[in-house]
Formats: structure tokens, sequence, C-alpha cells
DNA sequence: CGCCGCATTGACGTTCGTCAAGTCTAGTGG
DNA sequence: CCACTAGACTTGACGAACGTCAATGCGGCG
């Protein structure tokens, strides 16, 4: 719950691509340096927002790694999403003006926090900026139409493969390695996400081993065939 | 695909509350009247837009009934959502500018034209207007999530009994009966959106209506126990 | 060094998908 | 107006995929 002060400039920040919009002017982006009040950090295991909590802010990734889920009355709980540098949470509290899901950090982590008043102050200036937003939060919709089809299609292997090759691909584009990653979420998390019990995620994890796919020592994942991983979630291209 | 063109303004359109924001001045109302271009009709059985169309306008159902749905290459269908009178169709294709799902019309319908470049144009001076066009997009986050959930941990009769509330809640809000109602899609459109098959759709539906919590005649279903509905969504209310 | 949480693996049961047969209904054309 | 048809729906029998329960292994952290 600390809150550092420290004054920051998306401007000059390396993941500047990530999460703002390109090709402004300089008096443009002198404006978009004013999103950013302040970064926070959090400890592994803690809360950047719970649901139910007053929102007010974006918050964009520095470092570190996060989970977004929902938790019912009745103890269900569903992992909505994973979040790494450069990506953007809180855009399901906007609409009811608090937030509808918990966002845990799962490892320590530092956010950029943009509280939404500015964002929307700037965005009726900033073209570039209004449209950014829109864009983002229209991305977000579109994740989640593939996660639904994911959910709502795939069989257990399949997820799996679409899972891994999804983080690959964003691990990649943050310029890691194309075939060896590390798990920061549980079994069980990962399970959540994918409607699956984290006992079926680990013996298809084991499957995939087996046939030699991947490597797994507990969550140190090395990808030697993601050719293969794409034939297990589509498996059209037999031609 | 039939355009027609009919000049309309949303100030004194019945759905108003539905798909406008509130509490506008007159010159507010005057400048958000220019939203809606024209209205179209699709035919029961069309498309409104398909995956991979330009994207260049938002859409507001006025009347009639929709889904929308993703295929994927090798033949997967997912429906994403089933839009009725005063919803929003198409805030999937703001991020790529081209659609990423069809909107297809479940009986003979019509919408209001709404260019999101010029939604852009007037939400850049009309704050309410900015606001709101937030509000949807965050919402439709939201009920993804939900969906989410419904198919990350439910099982087959807790989804039905979600999908029957939430229909009927909707259909409340519009002024429909509270018991009543006629389904607009088969039970395999109602089997993809809840990830399960026809069959099984069938099933459940005999189910609930052997147990007296409805009664269902094809796609006419009358609701007798909204209660003991609610309660196979979430049992947790055994006190 | 020992403990605890996480992960793996096996045996078994349930839920739901698959396949198939048969019914109902709305729409069409004679 | 009625017979016919195609598509939608229902129902049953069976099997596969995945969940459940339980025992055990492993590694990281204090």
């Amino acid at each position: 719950m600390l809150k550092e002060t420290i004054k920051v400039a998306c401007s000059n920040c390396n993941l500047r691509e990530l999460c703002m919009p390109v090709g402004l002017s300089d008096d443009e982006l002198r404006r978009v340096d004013e999103l950013v009040t302040n970064r926070r950090s959090v400890k592994r295991g803690n809360a950047l927002f719970h649901n139910g909590e007053r929102f007010t802010s974006l918050y964009s990734v520095r470092t570190g790694f996060f989970k977004t889920s929902l938790t019912t009355e009745d103890g269900r709980d569903q992992v909505t999403g994973f979040q790494m540098a450069g990506e953007i949470m809180g855009l399901d509290g906007i609409g009811s003006e608090q937030h509808t899901c918990d966002a845990i950090a799962l490892e320590d982590a530092e956010v950029c926090v943009m509280p939404f008043n500015r964002i929307e102050e700037i965005a009726r200036e900033v073209g570039a900026l209004q449209k950014h937003v829109h864009r983002i939060m229209s991305r977000e919709i579109v994740r989640e139409h593939g996660v639904m089809l994911l959910l709502g299609s795939m069989r257990a292997e399949e997820r799996l493969a679409a899972f891994l090759l999804n983080l690959l691909q964003r691990l990649q584009a943050r310029g890691f390695s194309h075939s060896e990653l590390i798990l920061r979420m549980t079994r069980e998390e990962i399970g959540s996400y994918l409607g699956m019990k984290l006992e079926t995620v680990s013996r298809t994890f084991s499957k995939f081993a087996d046939e030699g796919l991947i490597e797994v020592r507990q969550r140190h994942i090395r990808i030697h065939d993601a050719e293969a991983l794409g034939r297990v979630v589509n498996p059209r291209v037999c031609h």
C-alpha cells in the first residue's frame, strides 16, 4: 500500500511503444507526460486494487506480473487475465466507477498510476490519446472474445497450447526468449484462467513433455516445438 | 444490404435512455443528434457486418435481435453475444479498424448507424458523450468477464440458468414480461454461446421443465420459478 | 535442515459430447 | 387447404474427457 512519489515522464520511458500512442508532436507529448502522476510498488501477493473499491485510475505495468480475477459470493473464482510490462489494468472499473475484479501481483511489481479524469481531460485535447484509449479498450474486448472461444470450444490440450503460445508471443515482443519462459503463476491459476482443474493442467504439461513438445521443470518451461504446439491448437494444418 | 436514408433524431428516440448519455444540455443534445447518420435494415439471417470488413461505425439496435460470432479457420464457431434493442455492436472493430466478428440478425432488424470518427469528434467536445463511450466499452469488458466466469467455472445447468435469467432481466428492462420470453436463437446458438452442445442445451431445458422451474414449448419459454433458477446458478443460497 | 506449498501421478466417477433415431413445426407448393 | 419437406428439437445409449480424491514427490524459503 506504500505509494512512492517519483516524478516520471512517459516521453522517455522504454515501455513507451507499449502503452502510449505514437507519432505525437512535442507539444502533445508534453501534455501526455502529465498523465502519469506517480508510480506504485506492489509486493508479490498483494493487491493493486480489489473488487468493489472506488475506481480512480488506470494502471500500466512497469515491472512485474499480475493476475486479475473475479470471486463470486459462492466462492467460485475466475482468473480473467495475466498482465505483464506495458499492459493496462483497471478498464473494468470505468463503467461503474468501481473495480469489478482484484488485481494481484504475482511477483514484486511496479505500476504507473494514470488518474482517469486526467486521461479524459487530455484525451479531449489530444486526438491521438483519445484514439489510443479507444484502441486499448477495443483490444481488450477482442482479447476476451479469444478467451471465450478458448473456453467455449477448445479441449484441455488446445487450451494449454494456446495459452503457452500467447505467453511466448507477448514475452517475445518484450525481448525475451523465443523458446523459454518462467511461469509466474501456479497451476491452479492457469487452470482457473483456462477453465480446467490444476491436475488437468499438470497432466497436460506432462503429456506435452512426453511428446517432446516442451520441457517442464516446475515453472520453468522450455519450448522445443512451437510449430507442433500450434498444430495442437489448430489441427487444420494437416495440409 | 439496402440502406435506408431516414433522417433521425436521438433526442426524441424512445430508446434514448438505453444508448445515449443522460443529463445533456439542449446544446449538447443538438450535437449528439448528429451522431446517427442513418438507419439500416437487416433481414433475418443477413449480416450487419462480417469479420474482416473495414470498421467505420458503431451500431445501435433499434428493433430486432442479433448474434455476434467468431469463426476460426479450422471451422470452430463461437457466439460471443446476443444483442437486443438499445445495445451497441461493433466495439471490437475499433482497435484494428476491422471488424473481428460477424453480426447476424436473428430476426428482421433495424439499427442506427453511428460513424465512429463522428463519435470521436463530438466526444472531444461533449464530455458526457466521451464518458458514455468509455462506459459502454467498459461495461462490455465487464460483461465478458461474466461470460468467462460462466464458461470457466459453471456446469451446464448453471450456465443455462444464468443465461435465462440474464435474458429475462434485459427483456424486463425493456418492458417485456417478467416470466415469459421467446428465444430468437436456436439451441445450437445458445450452446455455442454457453460452451455446450445443442443436445445438452435441450436436455437441460427438459430437466428444468421436469422440475417445474420453466415450461418449454419450442422457443417459447415460460419461467415458473425464477428464484429457483437463481439457486441453480448460485447454490450458496441454501441459507 | 525441515517444513509447507506446489506439483505430479494414479484410480475412479461424473458430466457432457457423440451418434443415432425419431418427433415436431413452420414454411412451401400443389 | 392439405401434404410434404427441411430444419429444429428431443431423447436414448454409450463413451471420452475431465473432475475428484488421495497419495506422494519436490523445491524454495525461513
